[in-house]
DNA sequence: AAAATAGTGTCTATAAGACATTATGTC
DNA sequence: GACATAATGTCTTATAGACACTATTTT
């Protein structure tokens, strides 16, 4: 039996892009205006201290990765509870980490205002990626990665609906689809197109200085 | 400066899912069945001695992932060349591995007659799949997977074309889409729709007991 | 009435699926 | 002519995009 122990090993880090959609309170007469946001932590240690740096940390070795996402995630942001997340990709190129050899293998995560438990410090994806916003290591690519995936599963899944509630208004929905596809969409369209996985909830949104909305829930 | 040496470290693996077209010669007045190949080792020590395994082996520390994803497939096959791949996905349950703790980035790569050197041997997709074909590890989970993401890329990508050199015949194509999505597809649409991936190299097929062929090449 | 957004309807272009029909070679 | 497969055409239905128009609330 071969001894995997007779050389020296890579490290392996898991990190989490976790993904929020935020209300920004403009004019109370307007609709709100959504936009996306990233749950960052900001390095306390060398290399890279004061960088910003998608939570996450080493696996140990009888640790189950996402066992390990989860528990580093909680340790290092206080984000835990029951939501959405699927692997990203597993990046390993030989000088990404200063330290040393390290892999990372990411993960997206997407949360709601039901299914996490509020803890955390997000900042807007929009600043996250302007130039001159330092995160640590690759972490801006991973975060581009998990964008782009994203793009591509909202044609054919129903991943987006992760980052609202169970009930939403469809011109919330609409906008996290433009968020994600950073393009805009004509509303009547659009509503036809997700018609097919929504269903009416009976009841409307009260209060605005505009028409009510028919509130939404994801069908089967 | 963290020192990641520090805790004992999962091992790291990298397995390939390769994939290439082969012609089943039958009635020679009849057209060419494809089918697909697996390249595969058999193990020769334990743990699971004399079962088969995808090509693959641990990554020192430092070494490039697909450095030696593909350093390992030449050492335990003699395959190399300049073809198609790209990563699957990380496998890293607590278990999977008799060993200790392995943890495995698989690939999937895919070649026809012009991207490699011919060496290797290849095993019938089917056989490998069917109960009883004793596979090591789990690596019959991983070749799922590949199959899974080949069937949704063939829809949005020009993945399937890897798999043929690069002039083809629409029939063989056909075939290849059919192979992976394992369905029967109606010739006159499934022309229509690869049309806008192709052009005509302006030659025919030759020497068959049927009407000649037009022979295609990917567009662009 | 004005402002703001919700929601419906219509027209057009494009794509998918089913399938009949014709074409072109060998034996 | 029979056989085998290639290639074209047609019809129907579904979907995407553009956009005009109507509806419903508050101020």
């Amino acid at each position: 039996m071969t001894d995997i122990h007779a050389y020296e090993k890579p490290s392996l880090t898991t990190d989490m892009v976790m993904l929020r959609v935020a209300r920004q309170t403009t004019d109370s007469n307007k609709k709100d205006k959504l936009h996306l946001e990233i749950l960052l932590i900001r390095r306390k240690n060398d290399p890279q201290k004061g960088f910003y740096s998608l939570p996450g940390g080493f696996v140990a070795v009888n640790e189950d990765i996402e066992t390990c996402l989860m528990a580093k995630l909680k340790e290092k942001t206080g984000v835990e509870g029951k939501f959405y997340y699927e692997q990203l990709y597993t990046n390993g190129k030989l000088r990404r980490d200063p330290r040393g050899r390290v892999i990372s293998v990411s993960y997206i995560g997407l949360v709601n205002d039901e299914t996490y438990n509020k803890k955390g410090t997000w900042y807007p994806l929009e600043n996250v990626m302007a130039k001159g916003f330092q995160m640590a290591f690759d972490h801006k690519i991973i975060i581009n990665q998990a964008i782009e995936r994203l793009a591509n599963k909202l044609e054919y899944t129903d991943v987006a609906f992760n980052l609202l509630t169970s009930e939403f208004i469809i011109s919330d929905l609409q906008q996290v689809f433009e968020l994600i596809l950073n393009k805009e969409l004509v509303g009547p369209n659009f509503r036809r197109k997700i018609s097919q996985w929504i269903e009416p909830t009976g009841n409307k949104t009260e209060g605005q200085a505009y028409r009510p909305t028919e509130i939404f829930r994801l069908k089967k």
